[in-house]
DNA sequence: TATAGTTGTAACAAGGATAGTTACAACTAT
DNA sequence: ATAGTTGTAACTATCCTTGTTACAACTATA
């Protein structure tokens, strides 16, 4: 099981919003063009990127915006707003464990404290990645060639 | 987008085999019978196991076993061997990003050590923990009651 | 050797998530 | 008023997961 291509397109969107930002205006088609995926699509991400304060979006007129600097935007934001794992954790659990076994009975409270401190690990790495980052390793690639 | 129950399931089974293999042939309706899972979809998972080197399972008479120490089996052993993401990585891309645009033709290129970095830190995480652990927090559990 | 219990696997179905697509009402700068 | 854009609903195809039935292959043991 994969994390879904939402993540990599969230922050694709974003660094087309910071390098295109001020010369054009940003549209779901433009988006769209770059990232080769659906309109509506795009708006949807777009959408939630929003919800999570991380862009604001033109009605109307169209064209989005990043709201913050580029370092106060973590990875961690980004898989939040796009990946909807709100109340679940990174794991599933098998939902009915046996209570008469003990083995069955315990295996969650046994198992929890552990696959907590492997998704901790995660979004911690996950937080210490911000657009910033992206924004100066693009231009390293792009002041080469 | 959750890692699959069978991550789960495959610990409860193997602490099955731990805490029963002594005293009762643990065969995939024993277990089926803790994990409250279909017994065929605990044979899936016993087969992973297996090609992956962890249990041996007695073909015709039944009963499955561990082939190693716990504290040598680590939740990154038991990860790799249900989560069938071979060559793929843990996050998914979006397929074809336009190469005629600069984000587009670099994104992967810039993202590709990034998601690595998350990837290895979880992996790292799994590693740490043995079915040792497991065993060690079970009893904890079932002493105190 | 015949039997009974078990494994390995194929085949199928239901359910949920992803991703694509069309369509259209609502919105706003010009 | 218009033209371009967003937000969203509705529908589809595809894939993955999980559950289920069915059955051939296997082996201990009676």
């Amino acid at each position: 099981m994969q994390i879904s291509s939402r993540f990599t397109l969230a922050v694709h969107i974003l660094a087309c919003l910071d390098k295109f930002g001020g010369e054009y205006k940003v549209t779901s088609d433009f988006l769209a063009g770059s990232t080769n995926v659906n309109p509506v699509i795009v708006r949807k991400i777009l959408g939630q990127l929003k919800s999570a304060g991380l862009v604001e979006i033109a009605r109307g007129s169209g064209g989005a915006s990043i709201t913050r600097p580029l370092g106060d935007i973590t990875f961690l934001d980004i898989y939040k707003a796009v990946e909807c794992i709100d109340n679940e954790g990174l794991f599933h659990f098998h939902e009915n464990p046996n209570e008469n076994c003990p083995v069955g009975q315990n295996i969650h409270a046994v198992l929890d404290d552990k696959l907590e401190r492997v998704q901790s690990a995660m979004e911690k790495e996950l937080a210490s990645i911000t657009l910033e980052d992206v924004k100066n390793d693009l231009s390293n690639i792009l002041n080469k060639s």
